[in-house]
DNA sequence: ATGAAATCCGAGTATTTGCTCGGATTATTG
DNA sequence: CAATAATCCGAGCAAATACTCGGATTTCAT
């Protein structure tokens, strides 16, 4: 059984370098080579230390996957409560418009990476943590789209959210780069389903 | 290098049957336990074979994956052309929801199998005859699309393929069963985003 | 029935990979 | 400047894995 909770905290700055050096060295593995590719050995050679001091602050390879793919469920979570934020007050279609752009603002820093992360994700178990930050996320597109009178927000949210990944992933994969536009047909899609189904 | 195109091709029913056999273990292994679970051992166990008599009508692993992700397209493709049969002559939106039920086909048969597929052939590198029938797949939503008007069907029938798979990938994980009711759903998304793009 | 072709077997090999351990090096403290 | 703690190193081990090979067994054609 492969421990995924970190094994020593880092006390030096020195410390506390290697391991910032460890994580970004597993992404950009990630990013180049996917999944296959992301072992220990070249992880750490990436990183420029030795595997030795990897293993002294985790545990296990799946715990430095782990902890990136936390990481970038932290900054959704942060990007879609700052959409909520600036939705609120709003009319239902253009909170969506901001909401859809909001989710998408870890795909605008680092497409690739995003979409690396996302599918590396679902070949890792779920720990606990992340797995919090993903119903938080939903659990806040539920509340919003409740304030507007949706009909089951919380399904509702999981299938907006389904949609726009899908919808994402599929646009990272074919090259594009202009994500307004892309923010822009998300939207018209979430807006057909939530008013379609009022009337 | 690995090859992927098959070895041999196999000449008596017994051949014929191992062959079968083979792909059908690496498909339940693949459901079961995820693709780092996917190993020739494994294979040949489940299917209750030796690992030569594998070797001998597939070349490497991934030529027995690439054959198993080959096949589900090919049926995706075949569900596709009989929903677009099925469609002609109706308006937009029963021709969308049409569309929609013919992609879920492969889920209805085995939900599980069809995500496990879907998420496999993401880390495999992608063979001609596969790209060819995805191509072959949009091309005819895009066709159909096309005659109902629908600016650029091109960009609509991947963005709405993506919308499709997307939210039949979380429905499935969340252990959804009823396959009409996401039919429905995914259709307003779909309805919606054709329809609002005109206005 | 008999030779040839097809199929099957599974122990074994070469390689890869996750991970450990004992000791060297660097930082901190009193 | 010690002495102690923190950090780092990297050779190497144990296990897993993709794949081969030589020969046994079964099927087919005549």
């Amino acid at each position: 059984m492969a421990e995924i909770s970190p094994r020593k905290q880092p006390r030096q700055a020195r410390a506390r370098a290697t391991c910032e050096a460890v994580k970004q060295a597993a992404a950009r593995i990630l990013v180049t080579g996917g999944p296959p590719a992301l072992n220990t050995n070249a992880i750490a050679e990436t990183a420029g230390v030795s595997v030795g001091t990897l293993y002294q602050y985790y545990p296990s390879k799946q715990a430095i996957l782990a902890e990136l793919v936390r990481d970038m469920r932290a900054g959704m979570l942060a990007d879609i409560e700052r959409g909520r934020a600036q939705a609120k007050g709003h009319d239902l279609r253009t909170a969506v418009r901001l909401m859809v752009g909001a989710s998408l603002h870890h795909h605008r820093r680092d497409a690739l990476g995003a979409e690396a992360m996302e599918r590396a994700e679902a070949e890792l178990p779920m720990d606990a943590e992340t797995d919090a930050l993903k119903r938080r996320i939903i659990a806040l597109v539920a509340e919003l789209l409740a304030g507007y009178g949706i009909a089951d927000p919380e399904l509702a949210a999981r299938d907006l959210s389904a949609m726009t990944r899908g919808m994402a992933q599929a646009a990272v994969a074919a090259g594009e780069t202009d994500f307004d536009a892309l923010t822009e047909r998300i939207a018209r899609g979430a807006i057909g389903y939530l008013e379609t189904g009022c009337n």
